[in-house]
DNA sequence: ATTTACGTTTACGTAAACGTCAATTACTTT
DNA sequence: AAAGTAATTGACGTTTACGTAAACGTAAAT
């Protein structure tokens, strides 16, 4: 599936490992419009070969953290935040203590989320089994 | 903190268990602005006294399950959709199998969340560690 | 009697996250 | 050479979920 056109630069570089835009959205099923929304929102920077776009095994990965953050309710903002924790120089304490808190803010959200997920499935389940407990009554009832 | 003004008909009717929008709104942590909206989305239908809203236990229990399905992720459509699965008369077998449809539905949904929570947070648990690492490595250059 | 607090409706505004054209460019296939 | 396919860049449109006044009503407190 990754492109491969021999000639390029680009793919002698970095060699088998580049995807196009429509591989990507293909892939994980999202348009390519999307996909360059997210460029734009700088969460991905694609290598350039004249006008066109061609993504490296990061940006592939980039891509799928992007698409998990969003089914788990991240803005794209958020999403970025973390990217630029990830890819921060931790130079100082200073700066390794703050990436410290806003991880651990970031595990609150998801503990809270983790409670809330078990929570609906608990319900779900409950009401699944009053949903066949009801038609196994009309069942009877023949 | 609900409202008991003991001259009126609908706290007699509802005795005690009334709320009004400003309670909802600080107990609940969201604006008054957004209440008006959920109703206006249909997902709550608080008493009328003159032009005021007051607002059931059953009402209370509505906003909680729209916000944690908010921060579940879901849109006012797809819990929309959720309480009118719960409030449903099941008449029919097939009405019944639409519903167990739709909850199976929902629980992939959440089964496939309940995966991603627990994969972010242990990327983050890993990223955290490194942070640690990172710190204790910068106090031992001293 | 008039602030103050809380509520209402109406209506326009806005940020996020794309969708949907339209008008090109570039390569490949017929 | 013409047609098709996949990519590009604008640029405007759309939906969702409210925010933000404006203008008003009602009741309690000063």
């Amino acid at each position: 599936m990754p492109v491969n056109t021999d000639k390029t630069d680009i793919s002698n570089t970095y060699k088998r490992k580049l995807y196009s835009i429509s591989d990507l959205s293909k892939e994980f099923d999202v348009t390519t419009r999307a996909i360059r929304f997210y460029e734009d929102a700088d969460l991905l920077s694609p290598l350039r070969q004249g006008r066109n776009r061609y993504y490296t095994v990061r940006d592939r990965t980039r891509l799928k953290l992007i698409l998990r953050g969003k089914r788990l309710g991240f803005s794209l903002n958020e999403i970025g935040e973390m990217f630029r924790l990830y890819d921060a120089e931790p130079g100082e304490v200073a700066q390794l203590n703050h990436i410290l808190d806003k991880i651990n803010e970031k595990m609150h959200l998801l503990e809270r989320q983790l409670e809330d997920v078990q929570i609906v499935m608990q319900e779900l389940q409950e009401f699944r089994q009053q949903c066949r407990e009801r038609l196994e009554q009309m069942s009877a009832d023949t």
